[in-house]
DNA sequence: CTTATTTATCGTAATATTGCAATATAGTAT
DNA sequence: ATACTATATTGCAATATTACGATAAATAAG
């Protein structure tokens, strides 16, 4: 084995665990990070940034957007990329919830 | 390679990236999901809720506990799993705060 | 003590991830 | 066309994850 059994599982935890995995490490939370942090969205230098080699970069950049978190889009010899706000907004309300759900329990035991 | 670098990221980027990990998997969104769905967390019956082999349920929940995502406490033969309140008001937090930042940007591109 | 019952661990096979050097691609400028 | 810059893709080695059968450990019931 070793394939995720994605099909005994529903879409939207599917999409949700897809999300959470591609935020799932440092190099990546410190993408996002940056990209959150810089106004603007042109940004041609994450790979300065960050402490692993271009190639490397590139590749997290690709899982992020494939898992749907950030939007890129050709900006003459550089590329911009930013956050996509609608699929953090989605997680931040999915964790509200289960918080609020937490919140609400009547027995506590551990 | 195939490790990662963990030692250029600050401890909370790695902090929160393994949680971010435990819960990409969903398997473990759907244990999540059963934990807080459940008033009570006497747990007992897991296994027979997710379409998994026992081992694989146990090494799940394992993860979980590892990433500070559950607790769980010996309840007689059974044992008792629940959802640590705090791992998750903490990401909810993060995300909050990372939805505000994005709120509040001017330039908007992508 | 023996037998269930429940959860954990070990061992292992299949697959996925991580990281980077080398190379490719694509646009800009000279 | 040539050189330059920025990003992507390929190929590959090291390591991690996923899943489960077999087995162990621990407690409860008879």
């Amino acid at each position: 084995m070793g394939a995720t059994k994605t099909d005994h599982f529903s879409e939207e935890q599917n999409r949700l665990a897809n999300r959470m995995k591609a935020l799932g490490h440092p190099a990546r939370i410190a993408i996002m990070e940056y990209l959150i942090q810089v106004d603007t969205c042109i940004c041609g230098d994450i790979v300065n940034v960050l402490p692993l080699a271009q190639p490397t970069v590139s590749q997290h950049l690709k899982e992020l957007k494939n898992a749907g978190l950030i939007k890129g889009s050709i900006e003459g010899t550089a590329i911009c990329y930013c956050v996509d706000k609608d699929a953090i907004a989605e997680l931040q309300r999915y964790l509200a919830n289960a918080n609020l759900q937490l919140e609400n329990k009547e027995k506590q035991c551990c």
